[in-house]
DNA sequence: TGGCATAGGGACAAAATTCTCCCCATGGCC
DNA sequence: GGCCATGGGGAGAATTTTGTCCCTATGCCA
């Protein structure tokens, strides 16, 4: 984590929910996960939009946020499996009424996103 | 809006609810909006870490997605006066349980990102 | 030998977002 | 006149986020 200059602002509930989860692919990561793809190779491949790079350092910060857990075996080639938290699964059902949200109004959404 | 270089992923909701929803202040623009406070002096009253600059900003995109209506009175000194949708207001709930889910977690949360 | 897959990370470049500073206009008040 | 409040926006810089490229290491297979 780098030192930042402008201080988060951590005021209320949404601030803190957002520092966890507001990253370009957390949400994704969590729902992957959640689906049983637990190897980072796998999540790569369902998000192939996703640079190798930085889904890594956002595994990394679910991690430290308790949101995931990391096992790595010690076997060649490398393996590595995350999973849920107790923690993280509480968010399930919010992305999912996220992800609903938008499947629902879908194509309003991509008549008003393409006019801008 | 400015052009993109990259252009975005609209594979999903989850996609496309982010384009309209995940601005550094757009949830709580909605959400204080609904609460009543309609006037943009109001929304910088209620919001003071933001700049009236993304304020603005936020509020056109807000419009243009058609989650908020804007109603301005030709009247001097200027008056405005932002409202929810009814589109804008099916993400109420949703927001709701974002913010309960932060603040419910609030003490873990800040400790988990204080250490970071 | 060369290429594949696995997982990871450093250095740096590019893009996107946000912030700061300045400007516009009007009417009321001291 | 000078200052307040209202709502709005341009230019450009600062900051943050994301992406690209290259490197590590091991074993398997053609």
């Amino acid at each position: 984590m780098k030192e930042r200059k402008i201080p988060l602002d951590l005021n209320c509930g949404l601030d803190l929910l957002g520092v966890v989860l507001f990253g370009k692919w957390k949400i994704r990561l969590l729902w992957f996960i959640d689906q049983g793809h637990k190897r980072p190779s796998e999540l790569q491949r369902k998000i192939p939009d996703a640079s190798r790079r930085v889904l890594n350092i956002q595994l990394k910060e679910l991690e430290e946020h308790e949101l995931i857990s990391k096992v790595i075996y010690p076997v060649v080639p490398p393996k590595v499996e995350y999973s849920l938290t107790e923690f993280g699964k509480t968010l399930i059902p919010i992305i999912g009424d996220l992800g609903s949200w938008g499947d629902e109004n879908q194509e309003r959404l991509r008549k008003l996103i393409s006019a801008s």
